[in-house]
DNA sequence: TTGGTAAAGTGTATTTTGTACACTAACCTT
DNA sequence: AAGGTTAGTGTACAAAATACACTTTACCAA
């Protein structure tokens, strides 16, 4: 069976760069190991052909599930990529999504097999085939300019966190140190943060309070002009 | 002649959301009427096919040139829109860009047949075809929010301009008034206009000064962190 | 020529926001 | 009991944003 046009078309792909935050606080991207021509057996960005009844989201979350396990995570659509010779094997264009995801949840093993997919620092990903280098390096330079205007931080962060973890988190995205008491000043005045009654246990120093990001207060201020800024 | 291949494709279009400031300083959008089926007669954005051997960009540019004789101007991807049922006839996704164009010199007689392209100001847009309306709302949304922290604001006005020019389009973009003074203060403070040696001439009042937005300075500045902010 | 009109151009005082900075508290480990 | 580790807190100073009103200039019309 084949699917005949009257004039040429390119194919149409998504990709996406999804990001997560380990233990160490540092940031990583997962990457999937290709099972096919071309480029089989290096790693790269997961993606793949877009159906005809699928919107191009509902193709980067199907892509996302099938290649390496992850489901209901902050996606966003990053940019569009259409050089023309991008893909060795004809006009591929590809739609690039980029995702935040709580990495603690998706432990590799516990969602697909470890051999397909894993995380990467982003210091020391591996030559990216296609134009994926590209492609992360976007969605690395959006990153860190929404989270300073956007509550997208949250994502990367289990439900309940320390403000100490945020503040890390925001250190390790925009590459620089904050002051400890300027940014809860900062944050808190915010009037976002739920303060939890749950402490830190089985830490080898004083206990930190548990806090919980309220999305239905920050809807609720940003349509009355509040704007998010760190 | 056709091209078959061995999954079905959905086609690949752009749209350009061309916004320029007329002499009254409102903003307006360029718009074609078009000459073929879905929505023959109804004014509609520019836009068409994506040719396989051109890039998005050169496809979004080509077809402003064809449709609206625009050619040299700031032109940006904004979305990629691609609902399933956006084009009546089949599946149909469209890269979306947006223009920012000095009218003035692109009065639509000079450019093209003006039965075939017009202006239209913001407020008073026909009900566009497809999913029209909402490329429109998106673009204008980012031009609201990048014309306060990228200095894409001289697109839209001649070379050479008054300082209260710039401050009514930004007043214009955003929709509220700024404070004279202040604009001034801040906006000088910059040191990316160039004040020139030539005054308006043929106005009922006293002669403003011409300045110019100096990009090479602009683009050194950014180098070392600047951050243009309105 | 003179008076009216319309926009140009200019400075200061006040408020708000950002920044720099150091110690005590609590809990675990040895 | 002492030492190590992170939690948690306030103030003084600097910088930036804001609010605000009058004089200057040029043309036009009477």
């Amino acid at each position: 069976m084949s699917y005949c046009y009257e004039f040429p078309r390119p194919g149409l792909t998504v990709d996406c760069v999804v990001f997560g935050l380990d233990e160490q606080d540092s940031l990583k991207v997962m990457l999937i190991l290709r099972k096919l021509p071309p480029f089989q057996g290096q790693w790269a960005l997961p993606g793949g052909f877009v159906h005809l009844e699928e919107t191009l989201e509902e193709a980067a979350f199907r892509e996302l599930r099938e290649e390496t396990g992850i489901k209901n995570v902050f996606l966003e659509q990053l940019y569009t990529f259409g050089a023309v010779n991008r893909d060795p094997r004809e006009r591929i264009v590809s739609v690039a999504y980029y995702a935040l995801v709580n990495l603690r949840k998706y432990n590799i093993e516990a969602t697909t097999d470890a051999m397909a997919a894993a995380w990467f620092a982003i210091a020391e990903l591996p030559k990216l085939p296609f134009d994926h280098q590209q492609i992360f390096e976007t969605a690395l330079k959006r990153l860190r300019s929404k989270i300073r205007y956007e509550p997208i931080g949250f994502e990367l962060l289990p439900k309940k966190f320390t403000l100490f973890q945020l503040q890390k988190l925001y250190e390790t995205v925009l590459g620089k140190k904050l002051d400890k008491r300027n940014f809860r000043k900062k944050i808190l005045k915010m009037d976002l943060l739920e303060e939890l009654d749950e402490l830190q246990t089985d830490v080898a120093h004083r206990a930190a309070r548990y806090y919980e990001f309220n999305e239905v207060k920050y809807q609720q201020l940003k349509q009355q002009g509040f704007i998010f800024e760190i």
